[in-house]
DNA sequence: CAGTATCCTCCAAGATACTG
DNA sequence: CAGTATCTTGGAGGATACTG
């Protein structure tokens, strides 16, 4: 049923909310490698496939196509080809893909910066509970 | 077998390399929940377990449960229990939690500012392929 | 209220093969 | 080089029931 209350219009939204368009660019954000590819594209250098694919170890083909793909959809990314042969394609930031990488960059940053940190926490909980799963009933 | 280097003792850490640990929690941030988790926190309020859960809409209570323990774990976020009837816990995030959690919550806040642009690019770029688009993220 | 404990579904992600 | 096109699968995520 119409609530009345068009979002879209009013310009208001809740991120929290199920239904929220920009929480689904936020999930598109979580995807597995979208951070990585941003963060490989920040410095505003244009990128080819091949070169993406090598600096996102592990990625496969499909997956950086299907990644490089949703971005270029969200207009965060430019996709351009070069009818040579071998074909050469490159990958560049838009200005509104530059904001979002910056950003998650510093995420990243933040990562590597407090990793021992997080390593320090992580062995104080596992340390907490060390007790293994005692079979009560088993 | 020792490599003869220790990513760990120089602090030298590769955010692409596969088993970077940065990259590990980078992918934990990556959550469908812990995004939503970290701004709902982010204000440095603490929360309840089902006050979170309200405010996340649509998640279950394991995914809850299974989102606040791990980043608990990483020393990202204090969960207190208090001993009464009925039982009363609440969720904090610790300094480190509340770092990430300011980063965060400007992706979101990014989202939310470019989601027009965002939809404007994805319209272009669904019409520049005449045939159905692809389901990706509705 | 704030969880466990199970069971199950589904699709993101991977593996593999082929191509302009 | 930079992709499609299929097929397959692990495990993230969800539904449901029970509990201190």
């Amino acid at each position: 049923m119409d609530t009345g209350f068009d979002h879209e219009k009013h310009g208001c939204y809740d991120v929290f909310s199920r239904d929220c368009p920009p929480r689904a660019v936020l999930e598109l954000i979580a995807g597995k490698w979208t951070m990585l590819a941003l963060v490989a594209l920040a410095d505003g250098r244009a990128m080819r496939f091949n070169e993406l694919r090598r600096r996102l170890d592990g990625v496969t083909q499909k997956m950086l196509t299907q990644t490089l793909r949703a971005l270029e959809r969200e207009g965060l990314l430019t996709r351009t080809v070069y009818p040579t042969v071998p074909p050469r394609v490159e990958y560049r930031l838009t200005a509104l893909g530059g904001e979002i990488a910056k950003l998650v960059t510093r995420i990243a940053a933040w990562s590597t910066a407090s990793i021992d940190e997080i390593r320090a926490a992580r062995a104080a909980y596992d340390q907490r509970l060390h007790h293994t799963p005692r079979p009560l009933s088993a």
